[in-house]
DNA sequence: GAGTGATTGATACCGAGTATCATTAAGAAT
DNA sequence: ATTCTTAATGATACTCGGTATCAATCACTC
């Protein structure tokens, strides 16, 4: 459990902090940026609102924050790989592929599924990435208005 | 139902003709070359076997082989992309992590499961993407007798 | 065989990501 | 507070996947 009070920015410096790695004021920058942004986002788009931070610092940190596991990669209906925040564990993504926001899925039985399915192949599954595209219900009822 | 006799090359280039894009020498050999490869393959790999065809070439040929259904692309377990013949309509892989070998994977109810989950979500469902990984029964049981 | 439009390939570009390596800075030890 | 050690940085150059441009060329139709 993380104190309270502090803020998201300082919560991903701190669990960095916890496995070893240093405080530094470029990484501040990265968490600030990351924290400050709800949405899903490219490296490139990071990289712009960090114009000071380094383009190998940039893209060094992302991958220090999905390993840590802060980070999520998605990827879009079109490949193009994003990075989101992430709040649980192993979780799948429904990705709007209107408005583009996206709904973390848990607690599904894929896990299951996929463990039948493999072991009728003798697969010994070791892991899997989904991401499932449609329309969510904002884009859905907007739809129906204009329609 | 495509005529007996053709060879794959030929099978793939009728498809592309049957939608109105023309044979050429280009998309001939791109052709021989994808159907002489039985395992997934990066686009690198493909222009290394064909040096004397346009690197952009290459590229638009494997973006219109993905387009027609010929081909599909693979996610491997590190993030690299690669394409692999497309023998079937939508399908997924079992891709084993040890020895790369891909299994196809058919007629299994991740769609259904989808559909609850995302009507769940008040979501309006229009496609997926999943890739699951493993050890193939290959691999396992060379495992068992080395170990 | 001529005409037309699709296709090609050279070039340049973009985005994501990694390797190298000299410089700098963080945190620990004194 | 200064020193030390090592992690981290950032500039640079590189790779790979992929797209845009555009003049030259080729496939197909008439």
């Amino acid at each position: 459990m993380r104190r309270r009070g502090l803020s998201l920015a300082e919560q991903l410096l701190d669990t960095l902090e916890e496995k070893g790695y240093r405080s530094t004021s470029p990484r501040r920058a990265v968490a600030n940026a990351i924290a400050s942004q709800q949405r899903h986002f490219t490296a490139e788009e990071l990289r712009e609102r960090l114009p000071r931070v380094g383009r190998a610092t940039v893209y060094r940190s992302l991958k220090l924050l999905v390993e840590t596991g802060i980070l999520c990669r998605v990827l879009l209906e079109d490949g193009d790989l994003h990075y989101q925040l992430s709040h649980q564990g192993h979780h799948h993504h429904l990705l709007c592929v209107e408005c583009g926001a996206s709904e973390d899925l848990l607690g599904c039985d894929i896990e299951d599924l996929l463990r039948q399915v493999s072991s009728a192949h003798e697969f010994q599954l070791s892991g899997h990435w989904l991401e499932v595209y449609g329309r969510c219900r904002h884009c859905l009822s907007a739809q129906t208005v204009t329609a």
